[in-house]
DNA sequence: GAAACTATTGTGAGCGCTAACAAGATGTGA
DNA sequence: TCACATCTTGTTAGCGCTCACAATAGTTTC
């Protein structure tokens, strides 16, 4: 591999020219600067990272945490990282969580640390992860996606119980009276967000709010809660913590012959790309990932380069009408 | 950040002998190594990346180029990649392409020459990408996935043509004489390699191939085929691409009265964790896609660690049989 | 026309680590 | 006992880069 100094010789300058050339300083003649760059082509000369980090003290690197990678949100927001991130100039270095913890975080913090990385992005949608990431308290920026931040890290989120309120909202003004709420787990940040949401909609409508069920966001928690709300419903209407288990639970009222929306309207959350497909349709709740994540990075980057304090990012989401809702029969 | 020599002060020992006890040398009397690591403790010390890799030449970081990552596919190889390279001390870095093309993935080849990454696993399902891949002729190794690899890649890949094959030798065993296919895009190795397995299954059996439909994996090119295809049914059965279009197309039966798998049986591909929650239940063919992952980094570290050369990996699919097949009427 | 600036280029040191070699300590067999 | 091998530790150089500073050339000001 071709060195600064194998640059300088061919260009006739010395290599601290040439690395003002590469870094873009501005006191370099053009003369001079086409010389260096026509060097450069001609040896495909790439500057060293491990040599300019050695002394620069930045890997250019940004650690993005993840668990439920595979799940539609995180990987969007992944995606809207890893854009912003590059088009920076940064390298964006994974870790994956197989289960969520102290210690699983901890070791993948420890991971990041080793590989020095300037700042991290955290996508683990957990309640205590903003508590465990706080404890570390780690020597570089941290973003957590899905939390509104604290003192110490900075957070991004879309505002979740107001995507909720939105939907619930619209099915109240449909006319519906009897709205239950299919939750995600509790100590997940959407979760609970989603269930507060839904449950402020209600109060503020002076509706009862007494229709909870718990998921684990999966199809198939919301198939078997399906199965056992299709046996004795009593609602007319059913918000839904995210579309998977919208599926579900689609799934189950078919096969019970409950129908939807005549016989229940079905409201999901994310706005997956199948969700039009659902049988029927699924209205639900759009949420710009991507968005999220290029916002993630903005703000790193301020906190990084410009030394910006901690700051909380939020986006807003946006209720998507499809076939599964209509007024009460 | 405490440094070998700070290190080395504390012990009372040399830098060098610091480096051999982090770098587990074999020749380090038991008594040094204890001193060392617990002044190692006592300083938090950890190892500059930076510094190493600028003397060893290695970064330790293998890059994973990714199109589709938000799709279950990508997404989960990427989690076994992920896990295989961490447990073997690798960082993960990884760019996603936006769109796929030459020029795409030179972009983020050349972003990972940047970072100096040990190696590259291209998780880019396209026909020519193994063409472009060796046409940049990198000085890395470089695993293919979805691929069979060349002279100068090596490939990963789920037998897609057997897992074709697999379940369309299902449908016939049921009875079936007219198969139809909707198939990815040809450009796509998937897509392509799904169409040639049943292709071969009906030559074998002796039936027709001429019922085959383009698709482009998402759910809506699925319901827009299966709108065409409901008004004139020919076949007693579809083998389709993927589960997504799957979907699509159930909807479009369901919509036109079509029933499966009673007028129609259907099977998809992929069996992502949806599928069982269709309309019906999906028959599908499942890929251990974070089995894939794994194993293309025990490739990778073999080319990259031992000097070994290219190689070839095969991941066999299997059949999951759900509620949308049956025999024919 | 000398002093004081500015723009451009070069020199030397050192970031933290590992590799190669050197040297001391310990043990072994004749 | 000495010559030799072996185990353990230390010394030195240098990986490729950027930073701080020095030096030169060109320009302006009084």
């Amino acid at each position: 591999m071709p060195r600064l100094e194998d640059v300088a010789d061919i260009a006739g300058v010395s290599h601290q020219t040439v690395s003002r050339v590469v870094n873009n300083h501005p006191n370099v003649s053009s003369a001079t600067r086409e010389k260096v760059e026509a060097a450069i082509a001609q040896l495909g000369y790439r500057r060293n990272t491990a040599a300019r980090s050695l002394v620069t003290r930045r890997s250019q690197t940004i650690g993005v945490l993840a668990s439920e990678l595979s799940q539609y949100g995180p990987a969007n927001t992944l995606l809207g990282v890893e854009q912003a991130a590059r088009d920076a100039g940064y390298f964006v270095s994974i870790a994956a969580l197989r289960e969520v913890g102290r210690e699983a975080i901890s070791d993948a913090v420890n991971h990041f640390m080793d590989q020095a990385v300037d700042g991290i992005v955290v996508l683990v949608p957990h309640a205590d992860t903003l508590l465990t990431l706080e404890e570390l308290n780690l020597p570089v920026p941290v973003v957590a996606v899905g939390s509104a931040g604290s003192g110490a890290v900075s957070g991004a989120m879309v505002d979740q119980r107001r995507g909720a309120r939105i939907a619930v909202e619209h099915l109240i003004a449909q006319g519906h009276r009897r709205i239950g709420h299919l939750s995600g787990p509790p100590d997940w940040t959407d979760g609970s967000e989603r269930a507060e949401g839904w449950r402020d909609a209600l109060r503020d409508a002076g509706l009862p709010d007494n229709l909870l069920l718990e998921g684990d966001w999966s199809a198939g928690s919301g198939y078997g809660i399906g199965r056992t709300l299709a046996a004795g419903l009593t609602a007319t209407a059913l918000f839904v913590g995210n579309d998977q288990m919208a599926l579900g639970l689609l799934r189950a009222f078919a096969e019970a012959g409950v129908k939807v929306p005549d016989d229940v309207s079905v409201v999901g959350f994310d706005d997956q790309p199948e969700a039009g497909y659902f049988t029927p349709p699924l209205s639900t709740v759009r949420q710009d990932f991507e968005e999220l994540g290029r916002r993630c990075i903005d703000a790193m980057l301020k906190e990084i380069e410009a030394g910006a304090g901690v700051s909380s990012i939020v986006v807003t989401p946006e209720l998507v009408l499809r076939a599964s809702t209509a007024p009460p029969a």
